[in-house]
DNA sequence: TGTACATCAGTGAACGCGCGTTCACTGATGTAC
DNA sequence: TGTACATCAGTGAACGCGCGTTCACTGATGTAC
């Protein structure tokens, strides 16, 4: 007996209607990361996938954009963790710059529709009021972003940098993984060099790191 | 009287219908610079803007995804003009580099769409075979590319650098460049240094520049 | 233990929309005689 | 100079598609008595 997609899925038992929220997430986020490209994130693609029909999704999000929101979400806050989680296998202030900055590489290669929404949308472009709805998710982002200026610092408080502004190296080192994992995974035939030497070259050159961990 | 948009257009005379074709493609260039969406390229919404019927766009362009070439391959020739010229307003080798530098930023802030655009499509992604039709678009890439490595080398040549590795260095700029253009223009609201800064920053820090121009 | 009933999780048909593309066509423009 | 005709630059209607969203509904599940 063949199995079809549609075969697979039980209704849900009283009080467990929420699950199928999880459900309709995880298969838009894979949809998402298999094409790239938000476009393709309908509701009627997530309902096939997820083996219901489309009318069912609005039970969960009040729309379609709600959905893609939720994934950015969901996104930024493993972005956010595996970089977290790299830094603290890590003692010593450079190693710990240099081990979030590699996992933020990492992250954009191993996922990279993934890494790509994040800095895709249009959120901040018009000077939108503060939506509270999305205050989560901004919060989220400068989260990411802390982590690194506050590496930055350490190596600067233990007397490993020269820098004068570790928040302008911070966003300057940002600037730099951004621009190589975008690149990468769009050209990805391009010669380039070893990602531990670009690590170096942007994390050493541009934090101003005086001596080699 | 009311002109409205379909009245000011006038047939073509004989021997003049190519000229459609520059207008469909300024048209579309416009609609992709407003929104910055390949997907709002549509051929019905070409067609209302240059006030013709749909249909008529077919005598110029095989499909859709055609015009959408067309504007990448125009963009690249002015992005890679732009650059040219900026280099040429100087004679120092630092000088130089730092102007095309410069242009390159003020390209993409100028008009971030246009720059979008630009690295911001599949072509490589797949190991597609070499298509003749596109050659002369990964060209026009290509040689963008070989100012910025001219320009590092000749700070090489000229001994105002320490450079070992001239494309390493051009590679390690152009990605902070790209970096820098792409988030700066997402994140407008974010407290960005400013731009001679982030220029210093990128250029003189990662193509080992030894002296100030 | 049995049964009527409220609730919950989801369905199926339908709406109007804009899309790419096709097809047979029209009517002005230039040209051959 | 006049006219028949070929050509060129488009048009208008139609196709089938997938989409977001709405609406009235169904039928299984649990609960009150």
């Amino acid at each position: 007996m063949v199995v079809t997609e549609t075969m697979t899925r039980e209704r849900n038992r009283r009080g467990e209607g929420g699950r199928l929220r999880a459900e309709i997430l995880h298969a838009a986020t894979a949809l998402l990361e298999e094409t790239g490209s938000e476009q393709s994130v309908t509701l009627r693609a997530v309902a096939r996938t997820v083996g219901i029909s489309a009318p069912s999704i609005y039970a969960h999000f009040p729309d379609r954009e709600a959905i893609v929101d939720a994934i950015i979400d969901d996104a930024f806050t493993d972005f956010r963790d595996a970089i977290a989680a790299a830094i603290d296998t890590e003692q010593q202030p450079v190693r710990r710059l240099l081990a979030g900055c590699s996992a933020y590489l990492r992250f954009a290669e191993d996922r990279p529709n993934r890494y790509r929404i994040l800095f895709d949308r249009r959120d901040l472009i018009e000077d939108c009021p503060p939506d509270p709805d999305r205050l989560a998710l901004t919060e989220s982002r400068t989260e990411s972003f802390a982590l690194l200026v506050t590496s930055v610092q350490a190596c600067l408080d233990a007397g490993l940098s020269t820098s004068t502004d570790p928040f302008g190296d911070a966003t300057a080192i940002w600037t730099g993984l951004h621009g190589y994992a975008t690149l990468h995974a769009r050209l990805p035939s391009f010669p380039w060099p070893p990602e531990a030497d670009t690590l170096d070259r942007i994390v050493l050159g541009l934090a101003h790191i005086t001596e080699e961990p």
